[in-house]
Order: C-alpha cells, then sequence, then structure tokens
DNA sequence: GTCTTGTTTAACAAAAATGTCAAACAATAT
DNA sequence: ATATTGTTTGACATTTTTGTTAAACAAGAC
C-alpha cells in the first residue's frame, strides 16, 4: 500500500539545506541571515527551507544544537581522558586549533547566540556527557601532583580557552592591527599556538610553586 | 535676528538618545535592536531618533567609533606607558576589569560586529595613537630583558587578551557550567582574575629560559 | 500679542522579511 | 493510464521595521 517510507527520495535537499544554513547562520549570525540568503547559499527555493522545517526559529534550532552537540563533546573529552595533565593541554589545543580552522565563526556566533539568548543553554547542557564538577576535582589533583597547590582550575580553563578562542574571536582586528592584515603571516601564527599556548601554560605551572591566593606583591 | 544657535533648548534629549542606543545595541547587537527599543530605553518618540540622527545607521556608527574610540585608548595606554613590563600587565588586567564589568556585553559586541562588517575597522584604526610595529618592538626588547627570547610578542598578548576577555564573551556559558549559574561565586572569580591573570603570565615568563620556536617535542 | 525657530508627536508610506496556499511536477503503485 | 504520494514552485498575505511628512507645540524675539 503506501510506498514503504522512501526517506531517500528527497535527493539531498535536506542535506544541503542544514549544510548552507549553517555556514549561512555562523557567518551572518541568527539574525543577519535571511531565509532568503540560506535558500541561495543552498541553491533552492525558499518555500522549501519552510516545507522541511516550518519556521526560521525550528531551522536555526536544528542548526544550533546540532552544531553544539558536535562541538562541545570534542572539547570535553580532550579533559575527560586519562593522559597526563599537560598531554591534555597539548591535545585539546590542537582539537580546537583544527575545529577553529575549519569553522572560524564558531566561537562569535555561538557567544553572540547565548548571550543574546541565554535560554537555550538549559536545553543544551545536557549534551555535555560529563560532570564537570567531577572534571573539577580530578583537574585540582592532577595539578597538585604537578606541584601546583591551592589554585582554582577554573582560571586554568578560563586561561586555556581564553587563549585558544582569542585569535579567532578578535581575528578581524588582531590581524589588522598587528599584523599589517598579513593574512599569511597570521594562518602562520595561528599554526604557531598550537606549540606556545600549551608551553605558556607548561611554564606557568612549573614555575608556580608558592601558596594559594592570598600573597600579593603590589608595589 | 535669529536666536543665536540655542544650542541647549534639547534638554538633554541627544545624551539620552546616545545612552540608550549604546545600552541597547550592546546588549541586543546592531540587528537585534530596533529603532523602537531604543526609543523605549530612552523614553522618547521613535521619530525623534530619526530627527538627531538621521537613520539607524547614522546612530549606529555614532555609537560605536564613540565607543571604540574610548576603548581602545585606553587599551594601548596601559602597554605605551614606560612602566615596567609586568607593571604593564598588571595595570592592563586591572583597567580591563573594570571597564568590562560595567560593560559585559562590549567584547562580544564589538568583535560580532567587526566580524560581520571588517569595512568598519578602516574608520576606526585611525584612533589608535600608537605605532604598532614600534610598541611590538618595544615589547620584544622589554621581554629579553627579563630574559625571554626569540619569543613573538604578539603570543603574548594574544595570550592575555584572551584571558581577560574570555571571562566575559563566554560568561553565560562558563558560569552555568563551572560555577553552576552561581552568579556572586562568578563575581569572585572575575574578582580573582585582576590577580590570577597577572601571576599566570608572570610565572610563563620567569620560567622560559629555552630558545626560539623552532624546537618541537611531539611524540 | 504674533512671528520665528527648533522640538516633538502622530499618522502614513515603503521596504524587507516571514509565513501560507494552492497548483504544478515527478515518480511509483495499481 | 490514472491515482497517489511526496516534492517543488510562484503568487499572495502578514508582520515587522524603517523612514517621511505635516501638523502641534514650546519658547524666545520683536
Amino acid at each position: 500500500m503506501q510506498p514503504e517510507k522512501l526517506e531517500n527520495l528527497e535527493p539531498d535537499t535536506e542535506r544541503k539545506i542544514l549544510e548552507a544554513a549553517g555556514k549561512v547562520f555562523m557567518q551572518k549570525g541568527r539574525l543577519g541571515a535571511s531565509m532568503q540568503d540560506i535558500a541561495d547559499e543552498a541553491g533552492i527555493n525558499r518555500t522549501l527551507l519552510h516545507y522541511y522545517f516550518r519556521n526560521k526559529e525550528k531551522l536555526f534550532d536544528t542548526i544550533f544544537t546540532k552544531l553544539l552537540s558536535q562541538v562541545f563533546p570534542t572539547m570535553v573529552e580532550a579533559f575527560a581522558s586519562d593522559r597526563p595533565f599537560m598531554e591534555k593541554i597539548r591535545i585539546f589545543v590542537e582539537t580546537y586549533a583544527d575545529l577553529l580552522k575549519e569553522n572560524p565563526y564558531l566561537p562569535v556566533f555561538v557567544f553572540q547566540e547565548i548571550s543574546l539568548n541565554p535560554d537555550r543553554l538549559a536545553g543544551i547542557i545536557k549534551h555535555v556527557g560529563v560532570d564537570p564538577d567531577l572534571a573539577l576535582k580530578g583537574l585540582t589533583k592532577e595539578m597538585e601532583s604537578l606541584g601546583v597547590h591551592g589554585m582554582d582550575p577554573r582560571h586554568i580553563i578560563a586561561n586555556l580557552l581564553g587563549m585558544v578562542l582569542f585569535p579567532y574571536i578578535g581575528r578581524a582586528l588582531f590581524q589588522k592591527i598587528a599584523f599589517q592584515d598579513d593574512t599569511e603571516a597570521y594562518e602562520k601564527f595561528l599554526e604557531d599556538r598550537k606549540e606556545q599556548v600549551p608551553r605558556f601554560v607548561n611554564m606557568a605551572l612549573q614555575g608556580s610553586g608558592q601558596g594559594p591566593g592570598q600573597s600579593r606583591k603590589h608595589p
């Protein structure tokens, strides 16, 4: 009777839409991207977008959660492994360098969207398959065994994320001001950071033999 | 004849508009903010916005350049001074912590806008009253005298900016995941970073006695 | 007073984007 | 062949936002 769920007779329209939407949304932001833009990028009629994903919000939600459920695991994965601390750092930096190389607009896009609409977070954090509290405790232990005492590991995380993300978040600005807008030089810089960032962290942790955060040596 | 340019009979409408527009634009982004939103925030009629600033683009431009010509000098100022290196770092971090505390949406706003519309940069970089190349050369020298050889100072800058900005750029996300959404705890964390970031940089530079960036020790 | 000038407002026009609908189309089943 | 099902399209309706215009208003000049 029924043509038994032919699923794939829609050639690859849905895939094309998802690809195009991902690209356009990341580049222009949720508000900057029009349905027409996306349809053009996908090479299809705009009405088809509505046929496949009722409306813009639903299309965006699909893209956004899809994206994050891809990015988050990658992020925690590096830290969840049982390799030695500095190894984790190195893997994390390298993994992210690759991810960002292919999706340079991702960080600004994600943070802008979350800052605009924090509620979205609730439905997404589920996708993080790791207990953050547990992970932090683990980090603390590892740091202690490295001789770093009394330092909240979240500072390390913030430092690391900041150092890794900044060159992408601030690229247009930073490249123009500090590299005279030399794209090639900047790409080399990005490549160098795979080595520089872990080294920087390593140095910072090697040298920190002093106690908790109350000592201060201001003039 | 003419009532000699009474400038100030417009009570403080223009100021109110600029304030409101700054706030709303930063919070919602250029595209997310409607003229009505801004008028509401300022407590005036929407048409007045057009009376004072012809159209949305002009209003936005005014805000954006005003904002950046306020932020950039603050940024370079810390580095242009002739204090010792670590002192500069400390001043920079502290200055920015204060600025960001009052304008938490600023980084995402600025970077999103620049990434969306890089052309705006051209007209703005003029406001940087410092030659970046010169500043970088200066930094290199200072680092050398600290015993750090062969390291591109731009890595330090990127590290520093990243570490300072990330807790604001990623706040919604980071606070939720790593602080169980405890706002107070996060604010304390932000406060702590004024001390932690310079210390981290200090440690990293103290310990870096090895040579330039060509040695690599991968597995 | 009334004239002039600049400010503010409401009503309207125009533009841009989203969303809906019914008809055309392709492919397979009967 | 035609009926059925899912896909694609163009035309239309709705909504949202921006921009314009003309009239009301306030205040000082004369």
